[in-house]
DNA sequence: TGATATCTATCTAGTAGTAGGTAGTCAAGT
DNA sequence: ACTTGACTACCTACTACTAGATAGATATCA
């Protein structure tokens, strides 16, 4: 059965409304930990690490972030907020429009192919994952789940519309995508080889579209 | 230009030869240090959580593997081993030979696939790259760069046989595959859900066979 | 307006616990 | 007797985290 719907609907993740927006320095101190994260891993990013990237006393992260979880928490808020954020309006008449939504979710993958030393934190978290606290846990398992939903309606709807092409079920495709991209992403590190990604994103391209 | 070989050689990776076999301890401990790292990854593994898991003392494991490096450098060893030994000698008058030899490669992702909570080894140490040991950065990304090579020669004799049948290089296909192995299996770990594995090797296989 | 109080962001100085690693001892097996 | 594999006991460095103080900004109120 084929549910039928004009616009990829935005996923819901959750969001505690976040009633004071963070100041400065508590950016700062996300923004490092995130970079820190997707190069090392969670368990190899201290608070000492951060205090002297950022120029500031441990304590001063524990003002802002009492516990490692909670800029844990932060961190993978704020990145799933931006991979599905980047929505674009489709419409059943316009196929190309699917195309361009699926382009609009390329987009942070292409950030993270670009800079060096990092991979996406979303996959730096789930290998780490029997170590992190749970709220983590559940977090990285989420965004997975919201990824697979979110990539398998686009392609359905985008397959009805005529933009995409493929054999095999939507949710199949979907799994095979959000997979090569993690591995991808992970290698390219690895390797320190951005001809990598490129190549499997162009393969990427090529196994659904006519 | 295509270069061409009757067998699929089994590639070599600087093997330091192993004069004296692993004892019983030593083994158990290796065995034990692989799979927390698989679940866990390597900077969440400590000598305390070894020792207590074995019942013995961390002393001990120092005497084994005075540095967690060497630890490391021994797991990644017998982790590849056991990944690249697995040659299934191939024939071009027989296609089915191909066939056998990549379905001889898929059987430690099988084997991963079955173990709940875990995920390949190489793609956990290349999620944590920037903050290992050189040693272990650098087995795990000849690791990646020999398992692209074997898997575009077999796929390159494979489709000239007639095993195999897709669309753009070998290599790229290559690329492709070791990654989409790589996240599959973070997924399949980080969503606790083996139906991810198993639907994204089905439609690998779709990819490949005609 | 001036005094008082509260808030923000940082600091110094510490905690207990754990990390990987070392030195030296000792018993059992060959 | 020598090797093997384990032990006890310890070390230093680092971990996340806390207590308490302080300087400066901001709000409240007589």
């Amino acid at each position: 059965m084929i549910r039928r719907s004009t616009n990829i609907v935005r996923p819901e993740h959750n969001e505690i409304p976040v009633t004071k927006p963070m100041g400065k320095t508590a950016q700062a101190i996300a923004d490092s930990f995130a970079t820190m994260v997707m190069e090392r891993g969670y368990n190899a990013v201290s608070y000492a690490d951060l205090a002297e990237k950022i120029g500031i006393r441990t304590a001063s992260i524990h003002y802002h972030f009492p516990k490692k979880s909670d800029l844990g928490g932060i961190v993978l808020q704020q990145y799933a907020d931006m991979a599905f954020s980047a929505v674009v309006k489709t419409d059943p008449d316009h196929p190309q429009s699917y195309r361009e939504a699926f382009a609009a979710m390329m987009e942070p993958v292409r950030m993270i192919t670009n800079t060096q030393g990092v991979s996406c934190l979303i996959g730096v978290l789930g290998a780490e994952h029997a170590s992190l606290p749970d709220a983590l846990q559940n977090g990285v398992r989420q965004f997975f789940e919201t990824q697979e939903q979110f990539l398998t309606q686009l392609l359905e709807e985008g397959r009805e519309a005529g933009a995409f092409e493929f054999s095999g079920s939507s949710r199949a495709m979907a799994k095979v995508i959000a997979s090569v991209l993690q591995g991808a992403i992970i290698i390219k590190k690895a390797r320190d080889d951005i001809g990598h990604m490129e190549s499997v994103l162009q393969s990427l391209n090529a196994m659904i579209m006519p």
